[in-house]
RNA sequence: GCUUCCAUAGCCAAGUGGUAAGGCCAUUGACUGCAACUCAAUUACCGUCGGUUCGAAUCCGGCUGGAAGCUCCA
């Protein structure tokens, strides 16, 4: 039973829009993922977290999800390094994979259903190349293979891009093999260590056909749901995926087309032409999982996010506001024993994320639901105690930080039982010692 | 050059036509053996100029400042 209805923002049309599955309460959805050549920085761990949150709070609402999202392995990058390194392509990407599914667990990211690997599609990519080759899509030029764009008559709806403007832009690359200026490659005639035969050439698959190959060989079907992914890869990238897509299937590949904004670090791009980069190891290594993933929560996916020592200090505060607020909660009920009851707040909250996943609107509910938790505890109300914190454990489960909350052992009600009473006994020497221990475990 | 987007308190950040959510910080008070925690109270006319409107942070236009895309990129 699906609860209410879901409003998105969808590029593609660039309003909001109610979210109607093809197939409810199926529910497909597609995100690209990373190159896997080095390590990620936080800038590529927003995607991560924000479709990991929209998944869980489709699923929270009783949709099915099935979660996609892809390793590219084949790329120059890949290549050149497995080249500097001496090594073969595959050794780079299966390392650079086990640290980015490293990070993912750390920000408490739902495994995906399902996380292809482009080399294992390239059969599929070059029976697709044939395909558009015969319709007259694409063309054969020297070995290699590109799109013809003009086929495609509204080239540019999803970026806005008009294709003459483009062309005028000029900062595409000469290339006296294309027919157009804007045509872009879908095979690529190489010799370098990573190759597959195809009938036009030895070589290998361009970037933008990767996805759509995909995406179509995994769910058996030419239109998802949602295909989501950074800013940045709306042009070219998704507005070429499109383009093969309705070249192919006749098909806009996907319903919904959601993009999140950028990370800047210390208001500057984070960019590794730069060098204005935090990988998402070295952050996990000095900072929790939890924290990244609050920040990363606290601003809308689709606004750009600053990151500097501020915010990160913020998060931390927060994080201890809502476990302090937990943990006086636990000292005097047994969370193994929760009334599963909501608080009216619960739907307020679910309102929010309703709304274009409103993020920040829903952790303010839950700052709401700790202010009401720390009175309900304070009067000793257990009911309310309860109620409260199972709704906010709840909450917290659907935003992925269920991990913040702390598990109060028998041993911290024995010692926290033991405070009081020197309290009340008025022996202070002994309570202020019990205090330290609490404080020590993080419980005071 | 072309195309988009953004500009809300010391900081983070919602709100997109009816007179500014929430959090951090700060100040004051309550509670406390002292403290911490917690609770309560206080703190913004929304970059700027002009327009539309009975009414705008919210719509339109100019200006200033900032960002992104047009090339690999989350």
């Amino acid at each position: 039973m699906i609860k209410q209805d879901i409003y998105l923002y969808n590029s593609l049309t660039e309003k909001k829009e109610i979210f109607r599955p093809l197939n409810a309460p199926h529910v497909d959805i597609y995100v690209c993922g990373p190159t896997v050549y080095d390590y990620v920085h936080l800038g590529n761990m927003r995607p991560v977290v924000v479709f990991d949150t929209l998944r869980r709070f489709l699923e929270s609402q009783n949709y099915s999800v099935k979660f996609v999202s892809n390793y590219t392995d084949v790329d120059d990058k890949i290549i050149n390094r497995a080249i500097s390194e001496q090594t073969d392509t595959k050794t780079i990407s299966d390392r650079f994979i086990a640290i980015f599914e490293a990070n993912l667990h750390a920000v408490n990211a739902l495994v995906p259903t399902v996380t292809p690997r482009a080399t294992a599609y390239v059969p599929k990519m070059i029976e697709f190349i044939g395909e558009l080759v015969d319709k007259g899509f694409a063309y054969v030029k020297d070995g290699n293979v590109y799109f013809r764009v003009t086929k495609i008559k509204d080239y540019g709806k999803l970026a806005n891009v008009n294709v003459s403007e483009l062309i005028v832009g000029a900062r595409i690359e000469e290339n006296i093999n294309k027919e157009n200026p804007i045509d872009f490659i879908l095979w690529k005639k190489s010799d370098d260590i990573l190759n597959w035969n195809s009938p036009w050439s030895k070589g290998r698959p361009g970037w933008h056909t990767e996805c759509v190959v995909m995406i179509n060989e995994v769910f058996k079907k030419p239109k998802i749901d949602i295909h989501g992914g950074g800013f940045d890869l709306k042009f070219p990238h998704h507005e070429n995926e499109i383009a093969q897509a309705e070249a192919h299937s006749d098909s806009l590949l996907a319903n919904y087309w959601l993009h999140n904004g950028f990370v800047n670090l210390n208001d500057e791009k984070m960019a590794k032409s730069t060098g204005n980069i935090i990988t998402a190891q070295d952050f996990l290594e000095e900072h929790d999982g939890n924290i990244l993933r609050l920040i990363l929560l606290s601003t809308h996916y689709r606004a750009p996010l600053n990151l500097k020592e501020d915010v990160i200090n913020l998060a931390k505060t927060e994080i201890l506001k809502i476990q302090r607020a937990l943990i006086s909660a636990n000292l005097i009920v047994d969370f193994n024993q929760l009334v599963p009851q909501e608080s009216p707040l619960f739907s307020k909250f679910i309102n929010f994320l309703s709304d274009d996943l409103n993020t920040p609107n829903a952790l303010s509910v839950i700052y709401e639901g700790v202010k009401e938790l720390n009175i309900a505890v304070r009067n000793n109300d257990i009911d309310e105690t309860s109620m409260l914190a199972f709704t906010i454990i709840k909450m917290l489960r659907i935003l992925g930080l269920e991990k913040i909350v702390r598990v109060i052992t028998d041993e911290d009600h024995k010692l926290y039982q033991e405070y009081n009473l020197a309290r009340a006994n008025k022996d202070f020497a002994k309570s202020d010692k019990i205090r330290d221990e609490l404080i020590k475990r993080g419980l005071m």
